[in-house]
DNA sequence: GAAAAGATGTAGTATTACTACATGTTGGGT
DNA sequence: ACCCAACATGTAGTAATACTACATCTTTTC
């Protein structure tokens, strides 16, 4: 529809292609909007929003809400458009979603070229895993450290630059640690990756595959950052990366066979009998 | 939305019941009739019809149309299967990240009926936002904070029991205070947001719309959990939370306008000068 | 430069969603 | 058995919304 639309532009008159720019800018606006209000946003009157509606051969302005969130909800609207500041809420939220969907869309279809088998087996022997990011990627430190750490496993999460630091100094060779940095140009986490590996740890990083620190890890899980030219797109990056994590903890609780899945059942049993703990 | 319409089946009235029959058997031809239509074939009346739709939580025919049209246009082809404990680790990754996918296409189809307009509108003219959770939704709640606090106002995040009380307590009129829980049962959630909003405080849920914690909100985000039948599954809820606060972030953002971009751009800016900081 | 063809908006109509209220129905208490 | 209350349902009316007829203005053509 959006696509029959953008095509007809040319052959359509002023106050028609008026409301055809509208209807392709805001396009979630339109379903929710009476033909008054659509006529007054593109300053025009209400028959040429009907006019341009048979235009494009639908019978009317009902026609074209029922078409468009037809388009709206089908996956090859999944193109990805960047927010605009002159977006309406509705159109903001959808597309911020949207381009989350298509950041874990693109991530599976590179699951298969990640290492996920040789990593789960060095995780499974190994005593200990730390996970370390700064900034946002922190976050998912701490979320991936809390969530390995109900394998029964030592877990650890390092948020600041001193910490890294000093880990990759004393990291051994059985530990397990975990990068993640959606760039991976921070020297902090090159260095201790470098040194750790040195020691003998087994270094995993969560990066863009050009980095720095992605040159000195063991493994690495490439996770692409496309750039972010508006300041008003969040970061899906932070997404993938708990993902990543995810797809890893279910990965290692599995081969670690019967000895996770006691410790997964209690942990959660857990929270059922205190639900003033639970919260997550 | 046929989902929803089937579980409610049972707390419907005779008529009311008569018309969802009706819409789950020709939900097509729902989008292209009138009221009036959909009555004679259910052998009902139009307010039955209209109370039908605003007991599922619609504002009214209308809409029940648009979430029809959604519904019939969406391939549900990611059904979500569960890993088992016989998936090879492919399998597994593969299953983990398409029901991260499955969990944010849901999202996009229920943004519209969240209250954003509202709560930007508030969160606009506030003092400061918090934000709280425990477990896991601790982290989503430091996220937050993290990511808001680049608009230019005070942000805080409460991970812990005590704190989370006392803020309750202390909450004033100029404050929003956003609650994050997956079930929303723990008691101590409640009990804070209700004393916040009694204090005059803003208070957002993002949780179940069924639970407690949502009914002492003064607006919720609506996330249905769905149940954990599988040890192995991780909850993506976590990843609907944090898709739900990037969106309201956005929004945010192009409520306060120059004012909050201006910020934005400073703190990009502020991260290319040293990369040593950057690391997200 | 005038007339014709086309585009656009004003004002009005018909349709459609929705509401107020009166009527019927069921369940519980005395 | 009776009454009352609460709820469910439909009738009739209202407000809104989509759509149309026509007059005005613009552009094109000879």
């Amino acid at each position: 529809m959006l696509g029959e639309i953008n095509q007809s532009l040319e052959r359509l008159s002023r106050a028609e292609k008026q409301v055809a720019e509208w209807v392709l800018a805001h396009p979630r606006q339109v379903t929710e909007s009476t033909v008054a209000e659509v006529a007054r946003a593109c300053a025009t009157s209400e028959p040429s929003v009907i006019r341009f509606c048979r235009r494009m051969g639908l019978s009317g302005f009902r026609e074209l809400t029922i078409r468009l969130t037809e388009a709206l909800s089908r996956p090859d609207s999944l193109v990805h458009r960047d927010v605009s500041a002159a977006d309406s809420t509705a159109d903001a939220t959808v597309k911020v979603v949207e381009a989350a969907i298509q950041s874990l869309v693109d991530l599976r279809s590179q699951l298969s070229r990640m290492p996920f088998e040789r990593v789960v087996a060095r995780m499974a022997t190994s005593q200990q895993f730390v996970f370390a990011g700064l900034g946002a990627s922190g976050h998912v430190a701490s979320d991936a450290s809390h969530k390995f750490f109900r394998l029964g496993k030592p877990c650890n999460a390092l948020t600041d630059t001193p910490s890294i630091r000093q880990f990759g100094a004393i990291a051994g060779s059985r530990d397990v640690f975990v990068l993640i940095s959606k760039n991976g140009d921070a020297p902090v986490l090159r260095e201790a990756a470098r040194r750790a590996r040195d020691n003998g740890a087994f270094v995993i990083a969560v990066t863009n595959p050009g980095s720095e620190l992605a040159a000195a890890a063991s493994s690495v899980f490439a996770c692409d950052s496309q750039e972010d030219t508006n300041i008003y797109t969040p970061r899906s990056s932070r997404l993938v990366h708990l993902a990543v994590l995810d797809a890893l903890h279910v990965a290692t609780a599995l081969a670690l066979g019967d000895f996770a899945a006691d410790n997964l059942r209690r942990s959660k049993d857990a929270l059922l009998v205190d639900p003033g703990a639970a919260g997550g």
